[in-house]
DNA sequence: GACCAGGTGCCAG
DNA sequence: CTGGCACATGGT
């Protein structure tokens, strides 16, 4: 197994894989990370402040130094600046406690439909089940990987001619009917998720909302954290409680779309990252 | 056993 | 446009 050493200056690879983003991630007793980009499987411990060792388990994918590297520095995101998204923000208490507890939390690239299926699979479900879901799916439909633990996700083709009964036995209940609708309509190419990256973020909104399934808040998750939409701001019991408390008055009635709306305008074109922010913070220190 | 979880869709007023 | 409710499952 080949490793090599990284330099990762603003990077807590822990806060990234634990914020919520992603549901397949395992911490092993040595305190690396093992999960898979897409079909790689891959190794990641944080040696000290700026050094990552990463690797490749197993022998079968033969990528080279550089394109390992590349590889995981596009999925994390190694090229946003935090230090220039951090400047970004207004000085505000509540999110400046956040930036400090949570410093270099990234938003992740992840491939777009798995990104797209698990967040399918995320209303009403807590992180953990979240995981659950997502381990089921691999497991029952999804491609072993050589030095990978977990399968890989299964793709929508697979999905699309799975019964609905079979993905209630993940555990899906009524997000089941979603999912394969979905899937069928990326089967069928009657939705199109490259056409999805080629649209501004608002009509890339509308189109992803037409999916069975995907309200504004899955498609906003979807948007941040696959399609690099840093501006995207999924409104959800959190950080709908968060705003409503600590920055808009808690009398009124707020809709999501407002709330959405206020983030852009307070914390400017990377309310995303403030978002994922305030939504780990909260979580971490869970009342 | 209620109660709630990174919501969505549908229907009545 | 708004409010209310069903929708499955699993953990406190």
């Amino acid at each position: 197994m080949k490793s090599r050493i990284i330099e990762i200056p603003d990077f807590d690879l822990t806060a990234t894989l634990e914020s919520g983003q992603v549901f397949h991630w395992n911490t092993r007793s040595d305190g690396s990370w093992s999960g898979l980009i897409d079909r790689t499987p891959i190794r990641i411990r944080q040696q000290n402040d700026a050094q990552f060792e990463i690797s490749l388990p197993g022998n079968s994918p033969s990528l080279s130094p550089g394109e390992l590297t590349s590889l995981v520095s596009y999925y994390f995101s190694l090229d946003h600046s935090l230090d220039d998204i951090y400047a970004s923000f207004p000085v505000d208490r509540v999110l400046n406690d956040a930036l400090q507890r949570c410093r270099g939390l990234r938003i992740i690239r992840q491939p777009r439909w798995e990104c797209l299926a698990t967040f399918i699979t995320s209303p009403m479900k807590r992180v953990d089940h979240i995981r659950q879901m997502s381990l089921s799916l691999r497991r029952c439909f999804g491609a072993s990987v050589e030095g990978s633990e977990i399968p890989a996700y299964p793709g929508f083709r697979i999905l699309s001619q799975v019964g609905e009964e079979d993905l209630r036995s993940c555990g899906l209940g009524f997000r089941a009917r979603n999912l394969l609708g979905t899937a069928r309509l990326l089967a069928d190419g009657r939705f199109d998720l490259n056409k999805v990256a080629s649209l501004e973020t608002e009509p890339a909104r509308q189109y992803l909302c037409t999916l069975p399934g995907v309200g504004r808040k899955v498609a906003n998750c979807v948007l941040l954290f696959a399609f690099g939409r840093l501006d995207a701001v999924p409104v959800d019991v959190w950080i709908g409680r968060i705003l409503k408390t600590r920055y808009l008055s808690r009398r009124r009635k707020w809709a999501p779309e407002d709330m959405e709306a206020f983030s852009i305008s307070h914390f400017g074109k990377f309310a995303g990252y403030a978002q994922q922010y305030l939504f780990h913070y909260a979580r971490v220190h869970e009342s």
